[in-house]
DNA sequence: CGAGAAGTTGAAGCGTGTCAAATGCAGTGG
DNA sequence: CCACTGCATTTGACACGCTTCAACTTCTCG
């Protein structure tokens, strides 16, 4: 699974390599679920890879209130950019148990200043974070409950098919109905009503942990999902227009 | 105004004098109010900065349903990146006249190559934008009406003062209510009454087109606004750790 | 002065939230 | 192996925030 880092993002054989070696030698650490990762205000002083599991970025109000701002899987940067910024302003925490490797920040640096390819990969990988972010803005801005919940399995679908852990429109899904809740801005109790809906409807049904997506185009439909935010499907196209 | 561009992040003098050639010597274009900058599916070839007026970065669905998922002001960047991806993802358009600045994409690559200091600068308004887009998605999947609103007055008020164009708890408002039912994802009968209410409570007004913070205190506290998020302060603090 | 856009208000209905209770299910210790 | 416990899921009843529709008013600007 390591060397899905920046798979899907338009690598050569070369880079592959360098990233392999890195992960190889870096330091590897497990949480297990439902553990803090990084909290608010924090400032890390190294990058995180997702190897295996499953987390979420989460932030919070005073009053309690959380809403889970995105999710990292396998092969996820978990944080491109904190090592520079003056303190997290939401926090990290996994979901399932975890195995997540930690990069030195000016390491990583220097390989970045080493391979100007990587360094357009993990540029990349930050827009596409970006786009991420937009498209739940969307989401949670004009899609009501129904549409937001095919929407995020959609997603989810999407970026697990990438990393090989989704295919034959199924895969294994760790997350409780509170997590989706926390995620799609509805209440825990709603969501139940509408996978309710989801399952009458034959669109998807769960057995045991593995959610089964009975009928994706239909569902990418409802959805109105549209791939496109998230960037893929250009593995080996090379980014190079000057 | 022009030279406020990466001002609210921390830079020398020999970086501004370096931004302010490129703005001198770069194409100004011009926008009427409420005019495309960028559809859907283009794919620009230029980097464009926000030197006048009002912009918002929408997306939208195909039963039409749109959603701002953020506004450019003057001094922002709107395309730090675009020039890279496969196409965008969503639309720029102009919300008031705008005056806007063209730079060829390896013009600026050119740039941040020679000055690391400025590349830095350019990679912090990224993370900014990533911070704030999470912010919006908080605001969406956890504030009520009355509170996203007053949340999104709390932004733009600061973003502006940033940037020169607000004090005194004052500064010049160009949306109509339906922008505003755009962004917050509220109806624009429901922002109506919202508004109302703020006013009601002496929280916000209007005056003419000047949208006045009455108690921006109490304000920031019913919308639990932590301009953290915004990642300001810093101008002149250096963000090297190594 | 006229016309179109923006703002305002009322009434009715629906999508979700909240509260509460019941059920199912997995892990733990006796 | 069986209570026991705690957590996730499920369901019902009711309340409320928000949307929708429709009409009316007020602004803005040619």
């Amino acid at each position: 699974v390591a060397r899905k880092l920046a798979n899907y993002l338009r690598l050569g054989e070369a880079e592959l390599g360098i990233l392999d070696r890195m992960v190889a030698t870096a330091r590897e650490r497990y949480f297990p679920a439902r553990a803090d990762i990084l909290r608010e205000g924090e400032r890390p002083r190294v990058m995180r890879f997702m190897l295996a599991g499953w987390a979420h970025r989460y932030k919070q109000l005073p009053d309690g209130r959380r809403q889970t701002v995105g999710y990292f899987l396998p092969g996820d940067v978990c944080d491109l950019h904190i090592p520079m910024m003056s303190g997290m302003d939401h926090s990290l925490a996994s979901l399932t148990p975890t195995v997540l490797v930690e990069v030195e920040h000016h390491e990583f640096e220097q390989l970045l200043k080493s391979n100007s390819r990587l360094e357009k990969a993990f540029w990349w990988e930050g827009l596409v974070n970006l786009a991420i972010q937009r498209e739940w803005t969307l989401n949670l801005g004009q899609r009501a409950a129904f549409e937001r919940l095919a929407h995020l399995f959609c997603e989810l679908y999407t970026r697990l098919e990438c990393v090989g852990l989704a295919s034959k429109n199924l895969f294994e899904f760790p997350l409780t109905q509170a997590d989706l809740a926390e995620a799609t801005g509805i209440s825990a109790v709603h969501v139940n009503r509408t996978l309710r809906e989801l399952r009458e409807q034959n669109l998807t049904k769960f057995i045991g942990k593995t959610l089964v997506l009975q009928d994706i185009e239909r569902l990418k439909s409802v959805a109105a999902f549209d791939a496109r935010y998230l960037h893929l499907g250009h593995v080996g196209e090379r980014a190079d227009d000057e």
